[in-house]
DNA sequence: TGCTTAAAATGAATCACATTCATTCTTTTG
DNA sequence: CAAAAGAATGAATGTGATTCATTTTAAGCA
């Protein structure tokens, strides 16, 4: 009997978390094969094999069950790219990592990348959002290794950390607005390496270094005529 | 008579024309007091002074009418900065410019700024819209110039333009989402600084490579200096 | 100037959805 | 087992974009 009773007890609270799981899983779907706009709640519930009405059970509105399909797939990537991280070993390769990594979550599914990219544009209310929140975290993770490179001095102390992590952040976000648009598949590997080329040595030519060098090579080819026997 | 007459007749198109700006016009206030999904067709018809019937023989939408406010505003700048842009001299030059003036023209209306933030989220559906057109334009301006560059020998000449544009559109795009979001002034020239810096450099120090190179040159000078016939 | 026809404007009606809530069904507790 | 609390339901509500039959205005013509 208390077996019975506990197992009952027990059996209360996965039906909770249960039904959440189902209507996230359900707008998920939705939302990817429709869009926000057009995924209503009417199909969710559909999908979901529930009434509207429980839908508000467990989400205030409609975008907050979108701010949690979002969240859960994007708290995935964050926590496993932070572990990552843990163990490369120098600024540098940590913050190509990043570029890197995203890139390929970006590939990954374009059907989350529309909505985080359409959630992105919704939210112009509340300022302590989702996407900012990610963002945040994101900025986060790469202002920290722009910090750890300028002290090691492997970075231009004149940095602007955060500007460089708009760039790479924003070119991140314009490939994968692309990739969104077009379809055109992205080719992470040389995509990460001309956004690491260009945030690491820039765009200018190096006149000055060769300019140097010219003149190194002029001096050495002077001492060893010199040297030579003549 | 005649004359009369043909007032009228040109009397027929202006009403047309000033139909469209008046609804255009009112469509802007309200949007950019209100925001897009707040900002009603029934307020909009009420302040340009006309039924809510007649917007829909204009536009096909509200999303549309949208578009055309956005529009407008940002045809009014393109057509400016390219006109500027003629009459600066190197392609570096103007590539800075392009950054400066984007970043005054976020400064200088943040009710359009959040319009056209929130714009870009809406249009997930027909690839040829407004605000692909816009950032093509842009970029196209910014390719060019970056092309020009690589081949005056200025810029690197294994520098990917299109991420290049990527990063420095992305870059802005962040300083105006973060802008629109927190309200928090810009420095425009300050922000263009570091942008150009970052892209015109890189963040890798220089100094160890630039310093070796000038401690060797020294010291061979101090060779040839002796071999020289003193 | 009056008459006819075409274009424009109107706003009440429609429609699509998100959201609410009185009611019904289930589970828990005593 | 009955009462109470908690979930689920789906019809009703509310909001706001969009449509359309009707009315108003203007243009063309004798």
């Amino acid at each position: 009997m208390t077996l019975t009773i506990v197992a009952l007890k027990d059996a209360r609270r996965p039906p909770k978390k249960h039904r959440v799981n189902t209507i996230v899983e359900s707008a998920r779907k939705v939302f990817c094969a429709s869009g926000f706009e057009k995924g209503s709640i009417e199909n969710i519930a559909k999908v979901a094999g529930i009434a509207e009405g429980t839908i508000y059970r467990y989400f205030e509105s409609k975008r907050s069950l979108l701010e949690e399909v979002v969240r859960r797939h994007y708290d995935l990537f964050f926590d496993d790219i932070q572990k990552s991280l843990a163990s490369i070993e120098s600024p540098s390769n940590r913050l190509r990592y990043l570029i890197h990594r995203t890139l390929l979550l970006i590939l990954e599914d374009r059907g989350m990348c529309r909505l985080r990219t359409l959630y992105r544009l919704l939210e112009n209310n509340e300022l302590p959002s989702l996407a900012r929140n990610q963002n945040l975290r994101m900025a986060d993770m790469m202002a920290h290794e722009i910090k750890s490179g300028m002290k090691d001095g492997s970075f231009r102390s004149d940095t602007s950390p955060s500007i460089v992590c708009y760039m790479i952040g924003g070119a991140l976000e314009l490939t994968e607005f692309s990739y969104v648009q077009t379809g055109t598949a992205i080719d992470a590997d040389e995509t990460t390496e001309s956004i690491w080329q260009t945030i690491h040595g820039g765009i200018s030519s190096k006149d000055a270094t060769e300019e140097s060098l010219a003149r190194l090579i002029e001096r050495l080819t002077q001492v060893t005529d010199r040297l030579d026997p003549a």
